[in-house]
DNA sequence: TATTGTTATACTCTATAACTATA
DNA sequence: TATAGTTATAGAGTATAACAATA
């Protein structure tokens, strides 16, 4: 299998591949992420609520983490006006979670910069190459894992 | 580029598609990681140090971490005897590390989980587009990243 | 009673700065 | 003087257990 981000890619089978590629993209976006000073889990807090708001369970829900662990994300992250949270009007228990006009322009700046960060990556490929690419991974993000 | 793993791969670009993936990879490897009590990062050190023998600021240089990082990570793996300490014949100040016989196990059982998990991910796709798909991954790999 | 979110607590991962032993 | 590793410290991420407020 071996984890890590070795580069000779020769004989090894597609499991091994797939993982090396996932590192070397975890590796990307954790430097991405860490210039601004906000972690990969924040960053895919962003992701997820770029175009929603969401309750905490939700959200909890939604990063496969527990509940309490998302007090403090979002803590942190409210700290630094990057996200806010409002009551939800059917349930009083209920918190929502949403993010603030500066924690959506971050998200937007740092999108575009894993874009040019990868770019250079995929663009070894040559347009069929890339074409035949994305459906092949979309095929095996189709169904949820078990 | 939307970082989370929702399913719905349709007319997002090889970006996308590419995070999506990373994340995906990412998950299996740590919930097999947590199963046996341990963290992605010492799954990365077993892969590393499976077939070597290397100094402390050898195996940051390889997880990309400060050296004094690696001081708590190799000490909480020794501490559960699946890695040791010895010294270096070469230098007084520098400290070997390699795998114990029962980190090896651990890692050999945790290699054969992670293609378990992976394969049925890999399984959707058929021989033609595993063929494909591999050589097209490791074309992206080949270069190390700006 | 059950659920939502928070708090208290504990552990891991990570880095920076200061220290020691060796080169 | 420079390098290797450790220690001290601090902050983030994570989970479990216990709790208050609401349903």
């Amino acid at each position: 299998m071996q984890i890590e981000q070795s580069s000779g890619v020769e004989g090894e089978d597609l499991v091994d591949t797939l993982v090396q590629t996932a590192f070397a993209v975890m590796a990307v976006l954790t430097r991405i992420a860490a210039g601004h000073d906000v972690s990969l889990t924040q960053l895919r807090v962003f992701g997820i609520l770029r175009d929603r708001r969401l309750r905490m369970a939700e959200l909890a829900e939604f990063l496969g983490l527990d509940r309490s662990t998302m007090t403090g994300l979002v803590d942190r992250a409210e700290r630094r006006g990057l996200l806010e949270r409002g009551r939800n009007a059917d349930d009083g228990r209920a918190v929502d979670v949403y993010m603030t006009p500066a924690g959506s322009a971050l998200a937007v700046k740092v999108d575009a910069e894993v874009r040019r960060a990868l770019n250079p990556l995929t663009g070894r490929l040559d347009a069929t190459q890339r074409r035949t690419l994305a459906p092949l991974l979309g095929g095996m993000l189709d169904q949820p894992n078990d």
